[in-house]
DNA sequence: TTTTTTTAGTGAATTTATTCACAGATAATA
DNA sequence: TATTATCTGTGAATAAATTCACTAAAAAAA
């Protein structure tokens, strides 16, 4: 399959927000509803979910248990993919206890960070470990996924390592621009970026 | 002006690019290494360049200090703009000390929580207010920006009362879609969304 | 000095994404 | 039962974004 980015990443959103209805007990869910929802039209809500061929029902809309079992099969969502932090800072710990991340599949199985002295300190469920131990661990416990949550300078020697460990995917909150090999799925997220996105939007907005 | 909104994110990635390339006592930089460092093709930064009527110099591309000077004249990213945190968790105070925004133009300037044992507890440089005091301190302080750190249950609450309270635009970390007025500028920054991107293009990567 | 190379700028062409328009289906209503 | 209203699915139309192709300029090299 082969969807843009812009579908992928709208299904990645109608997914969460089936969980939600799914949890209020909302049976059907209209395509006018989710493209309110997700700030999309109607139309290209019915076009990303006719990609995915999911059956959608006449005056009643999708089924939202059968349609987000369906999503969760089609992009392996459901699938309890493991993922680390690398660096244990402020953010880093943070990120360590998030419990979105658990209830929505996503398992932080090891923390990593340089300072001993640190990891001695932190106090979580989550095993801890000095970085020299990251290519080991993440052999051991299969983990698919990098967070990187290190100071700029060195998110890129980071990066090289989970890379060098076998990582599928990395997020990326350090605030540089990093190098990653295109085999490996990456996203930025930036703060500064984000606000001076917003802040550039109060000039120039269009939609 | 109006701009797109995949133009202005290019925009401000150029920005953070030529902060980064002016520390490092680059003098110029052509369109294509820009396209390289953002991940977009050396047309397309020139169209967006176009746009925005920046001056680049022929066999020497864009001069570094003078374009970075006229972006933040026009996009205002220059300017300080205040902001604040609401919600001190974890996530809140790891934001309240993010070095990177004081750095580049954006200035906390309150935080907000609604537990006043919390607030005293919090060792910080940066005045911490109780939620009750928001509109006041918005107000008082000239604060553009809101930051949006709380649980789910609370974000809506939270960004009625920034709402209210006049700021501008809205940064939201709650893990929710929340109903904000259209003349509000906001972006979402979801994490577990982030990671489902991340997994979905596992599957289905185009680009 | 002349030639070559590199780079910006930009209209045209192309590709991609979105929206429209309407057929087909079915629940609700009369 | 017949009619109406609503919702999906999708080809066609439209709009938007990107890429191409080429000109102009100037630095570098010959």
């Amino acid at each position: 399959m082969d969807l843009s980015n812009n579908t992928i990443e709208r299904i990645c959103k109608i997914f969460g927000h089936l969980d939600a209805l799914e949890k209020r007990g909302v049976d059907f869910v209209s395509s006018k509803e989710l493209a309110g929802e997700i700030g999309a039209t109607e139309y290209t809500i019915r076009k990303d979910i006719s990609l995915l061929g999911g059956p959608g029902y006449t005056r009643k809309g999708y089924e939202v248990k059968s349609f987000k079992k369906e999503l969760g099969e089609k992009f392996l969502l459901t699938k309890r993919r493991k993922a680390c932090i690398v660096g244990l800072g402020r953010l880093g710990t943070a990120l360590l206890d998030y419990e979105n991340f658990q209830e929505d599949g996503f398992e932080i199985v090891a923390g990593f960070d340089c300072s001993v002295n640190k990891i001695e300190r932190i106090r979580t469920s989550i095993d801890v470990f000095a970085v020299s131990r990251l290519e080991e661990i993440v052999e051991a416990r299969d983990i698919e996924l990098g967070i990187v949550a290190v100071p700029a300078e060195s998110a890129q020697e980071v990066v090289d390592l989970l890379t060098k460990a076998g990582v599928k995917g990395i997020l990326n909150f350090s605030p540089v621009k990093v190098n990653i090999p295109t085999h490996i799925v990456h996203l930025d997220m930036d703060f500064t970026n984000a606000l001076r996105f917003i802040a550039a939007r109060f000039i120039m907005k269009k939609t």
